[in-house]
DNA sequence: GTCTATATACCGATAGAC
DNA sequence: GTCTATCGGTATATAGAC
């Protein structure tokens, strides 16, 4: 997928709240007591969307059940129909975070070879990926410490995969001789740092209107010339204006 | 302060938990209810000390005073002669901790003229105090989002100052002409991020035996070729070994 | 399937003995 | 200055009516 930009990106993956709580609900039927997909789906629904919402306002652990009830409009004994616990839902919003983002990350990757255009793909799925999912990647990041033991290893796991794709790029760019740099795994880390800044310093950027496509940009060409690549068309610093809610209602 | 490592930093500024104590109690004689400067210097640690371990193992929000009590050694009633409540103590280690790298940071830049140098002294004075203080600055971004209306209000202006310090040494070096970039403000924001990873991913590069030489080290190459500019010593990406611990036990 | 009502436990905070 | 004992409030979780 080349000359990808946020629109056609939003466009082509069906990145939906009831999606995820579809796929949920098809994969956990031993948990969730309902049995009818469609009250199921629309429920687990207005759940996650309150908690997401919740945990991103006041952090996980400060929500409680009582405020997760008045917020998705459902009552105490109604959601612990569609989870065993607190605990539990935290452990099913991740694992289906991670491995949403797992699967759009190796599908954008299949049919590219150049690696500088791998590098650009990667940087540019990944910042579209948490623009479209903000709430679920922020809460993500700041809930992983709340884990239990088994969940946390997880969740590293999942860090490292990530970044592990972006030593494979950078590796084999350097073995073709575009990239120029000694220690791949370091420069796939604050990669990563600074992938992770766009959601996590979110109120920043807005603040300042710098939009999903000039901060792509931005980063592209920095980590170009620090690699000692150029990308041609990007070295102007010129970037698009600002349409970062282009793709929709954000989840 | 030129040629600065970790070593010849922490020997230079005076960064123990007591001694922020002793800058507490001195400050706060009014919410402290000890006379005694000794008793209270003492009972301050132990409260702060267990206080930022257990933030930084579960999350403040998690942490109880019963679990501070136990920790602490203290007593609860005892606990409530040195604070007013958990929310006062939260708010107290904010500004302790914001203060002091505040101050640290005028200082170690304050005989430097030339850009290039000011940038790697905010580099690593950053890094190095984030070495020295990890639990406090992990402590502190973690919780930002737990503050109420005016404190999270000082928080992110204490964000912005920082950056800030950079955006200056930058728009500097360009009108010098040893920098160049389009956007210093996105410069600036994304030098923070990687600053950051440092304290937020610590188990990772502690894995990788990577230490915080190191980590500035490179930090400094990188940034140094996306700016243009190429610091003569460090080119070759040699780095010096990891003596992260040289400074004496974290607090 | 969804609701209300309630059981049980633990939180932050304080009063008052020592 | 420090302790123990205890209050009032609220959390998660469940039982049973509809």
């Amino acid at each position: 997928m080349h000359k990808m930009d946020f629109q056609t990106f939003t466009k082509r993956y069906d990145i939906s709240l009831e999606r995820i709580c579809r796929d949920i609900f098809r994969s956990r039927d031993k948990t969730i007591r309902i049995k009818k997909e469609e009250t199921a789906v629309k429920n687990l629904t207005l759940i996650l969307d309150a908690a997401l919402n919740l945990s991103v306002e006041k952090g996980f652990d400060a929500m409680t059940l009582r405020d997760l009830q008045s917020r998705s409009g459902l009552s105490m004994g109604c959601l612990y129909s569609y989870f065993s616990g607190k605990e539990a839902l935290l452990h099913l919003m991740q694992y289906q975070g991670r491995n949403l983002v797992r699967d759009v990350l190796h599908e954008v990757l299949k049919d590219e070879a150049i690696p500088q255009n791998k590098l650009e793909i990667a940087i540019r799925a990944h910042l579209y990926l948490s623009e479209r999912m903000h709430k679920w990647f922020y809460f993500s990041y700041m809930e992983t410490k709340n884990l239990g033991r088994e969940e946390a290893r997880k969740a590293i796991e999942s860090e490292l995969l990530t970044e592990a794709i972006f030593v494979d790029i950078l590796d084999e760019g350097k073995q073709k001789g575009v990239f120029f740099f000694t220690d791949a795994r370091l420069v796939a880390a604050i990669i990563k740092a600074m992938l992770q800044d766009w959601y996590l310093k979110r109120w920043k950027y807005k603040k300042r209107q710098i939009g999903v496509e000039e901060y792509a940009a931005f980063l592209i060409t920095f980590t170009g010339k620090a690699l000692g690549h150029f990308p041609s068309d990007l070295m102007s610093g010129t970037a698009s204006p600002n349409h970062s809610s282009a793709g929709g209602e954000q989840i």
